[in-house]
DNA sequence: CTGAAAGCGCTTACAG
DNA sequence: CTGAAAGCGCTTACAG
């Protein structure tokens, strides 16, 4: 007998299943069975273990079916940080479908800190989650190991392509900048900066970094290194910072990509703070389409990330692996480009120079 | 023998406590002391098991250690969305202080609905969590005795009273939008509207009403029913759509107070939209000081809810009240009054007048 | 369709 | 300080 760890002398005893056994008058057997499997027990019986189950308010204790059924119905997920409303979307849609289905979601954030997230995967895995939800598709080599020796199902989310073997769930960043630059292109954009959270070993940025070097190439031009800012965390101070170090350096810069949307709002009021007024003076564009970019002024063109399709799909796909479904190794999902305020055309080629 | 959900050809067999116990050469009793205990173990003995520990990378199944210790290590937490920044860094510091003090967060959303809410919690207690955090303190009467009858800690946090015994940890609501409301008082202004969303029955909102009504009826004035607009969900679009309602019906308000800087927000572009500039035409402020209220143009009057403190101190507190401490029944901290850019002195009394 | 029994991987009084 | 044994609350082959 043990003592619970806050025994209050107002506790009630709870019901456990040998309790709702007795009292429907059958054996713990039959009661499980009609928990779990209750076509198979005859229709009177099952009606007596309900109406006990009832009468007891008996609820079940997953741990202790867990550990006997080998499924804990409990999904882990290791987010960056929730502060950025793209993962607090893709998080509350991933544990809405999950509930539906009947899980429950281990929720951790890593702070971009890959050996806080292998560690938090280390707890995950203790716990004897059924799956695991990632961000990404760059882990520590340790992180990928302990979870294939294990066998427990994974998804990659956000991402476009799966270097793990995890099957990934996600967009096609690279293709998404490399639109959107090619936009920026057609409005007359030669001088570009960018401004990105590459710093961190970050996928998704380097995918969209990729993005635009690519878009420009294939225009003949080159992104040069002095023309990238790298910034720490996707923060709108940062943004503010990042645009400061790029004039500072480019004064000629037209058009700033930013990998971010907090790092394009930052940007667009720190350029304000330098005269230079989106989109007249400066095309400034973000990336994820969160809630306040439609609302800055002006307005963000940037980039839609569907955080709320990627959590469903997420949950969908791997309960489905859970259940022993093979999966498909990428679902990509559309990501639009959101053409609105920041963005217009190139300042006169002669004024600008006439500038710098 | 059960068949695991996921037994993949290449899943290696995990190590357990008596695979450690035999290759130390010891009773699997003592193994699992040093693990729980160890000063009670010779020190010879303990590090043989360590060594064992080491050698098969055993890593304890925190189910079956729950099941037979009767504490879990998991503390559940439930929030109404996570799409709110101060919900998601609350939640944030919350999870980086239970792991420091091992243990792990087991997250849900109620989109703030009580029903939803209570499921959740029934939810999070069938996995048998050692402890629950919950936000403000307004509850379905069946939460509360469920988890009185449990006897499972419990803390509520955001707000400043425990109308259910439960600790809570937050701030002073009323006495925030009090000062709050008193600042724009001394700016001159006498016609006040407010956008909040005391809609959903949500005790922080209506606490900050409060605050607001007080204030103002310590000053001698009434707000009326017409002066107050109650949107469903704190986001930018509904305080858009709230402030055009309050001055279609009342076109001489000066100060609007909403009880969320996303109201705010959206408020100070609908009133840009009517040709009403803030703070020329019309003070407004927010409630949060979310990362984007100091950002937008102009910066957003506001008071700061230390969030990540709250999170922090729940944990901390939590924590001490599953090892069998008491706990202050409230823990307040400062939320103070962040005077920006969007409220200034009322327009001269004679022209809005005038107007009207 | 139902029951008796073993077992999931641990912890913890109880003896020694 | 250490070990043998019971027990946590379930599930699930195995018989019947």
């Amino acid at each position: 007998m043990k003592a619970r760890a806050f025994d209050k002398a107002t506790t009630i005893e709870r019901a456990k299943l040998t309790d709702v056994a007795r009292v429907a008058n059958v054996s713990l057997a039959t009661a499980s069975r009609v928990l779990n499997q209750p076509v198979i027990v005859s229709p009177e019986v099952r009606e007596r273990v309900l109406a006990a189950v009832q009468a007891l308010s008996y609820t079940p204790d997953r741990m202790a079916r867990a550990l006997s059924s080998g499924r804990s119905f409990i999904v882990g997920a290791v987010v960056p940080t929730l502060g950025n409303a793209i993962f607090a979307d893709g998080v509350e849609a991933l544990q809405d479908r999950l509930s539906a289905l009947g899980y429950t979601l281990l929720l951790s954030n890593s702070q971009y800190d890959q050996q806080k997230e292998l560690d938090q995967v280390k707890a995950l895995l203790e716990h004897g989650v059924d799956g695991l939800v990632l961000v990404g598709d760059t882990f520590k080599p340790e992180l990928v190991s302990l979870i294939r020796q294990r066998g427990t199902p994974c998804v990659s989310t956000y991402g476009a392509e799966s270097r793990n073997g995890f099957p990934s769930i996600g967009i096609d960043n690279r293709a998404a900048t490399y639109a959107l630059t090619r936009h920026l292109l057609d409005l007359g954009h030669r001088q570009f900066g960018v401004i990105s959270n590459t710093a961190l070993s970050n996928d998704r940025s380097q995918a969209r970094l990729a993005g635009i070097v690519e878009a420009l190439a294939d225009f003949g031009l080159t992104l040069e290194a002095e023309r990238i800012v790298e910034i720490e965390k996707p923060i709108i101070a940062n943004g503010r910072a990042g645009l400061y170090r790029l004039l500072e350096i480019q004064p000629d810069i037209s058009a700033v990509v930013c990998t971010t949307d907090a790092l394009a709002v930052g940007a667009v009021a720190a350029a304000r703070n330098l005269g230079r007024e989106a989109p007249r003076d400066l095309s400034i564009s973000g990336f994820d389409d969160v809630e306040i970019a439609a609302e800055t002024d002006p307005p963000l063109t940037t980039v839609r990330v569907p955080a709320s399709q990627i959590g469903r799909a997420a949950a969908d796909n791997l309960v489905r692996a859970i259940q022993g479904e093979e999966l498909p190794i990428n679902t990509l999902f559309e990501a639009r480009i959101m053409i609105r305020g920041s963005t217009g055309d190139a300042p006169a080629r002669l004024a600008s120079s006439a500038d710098a």
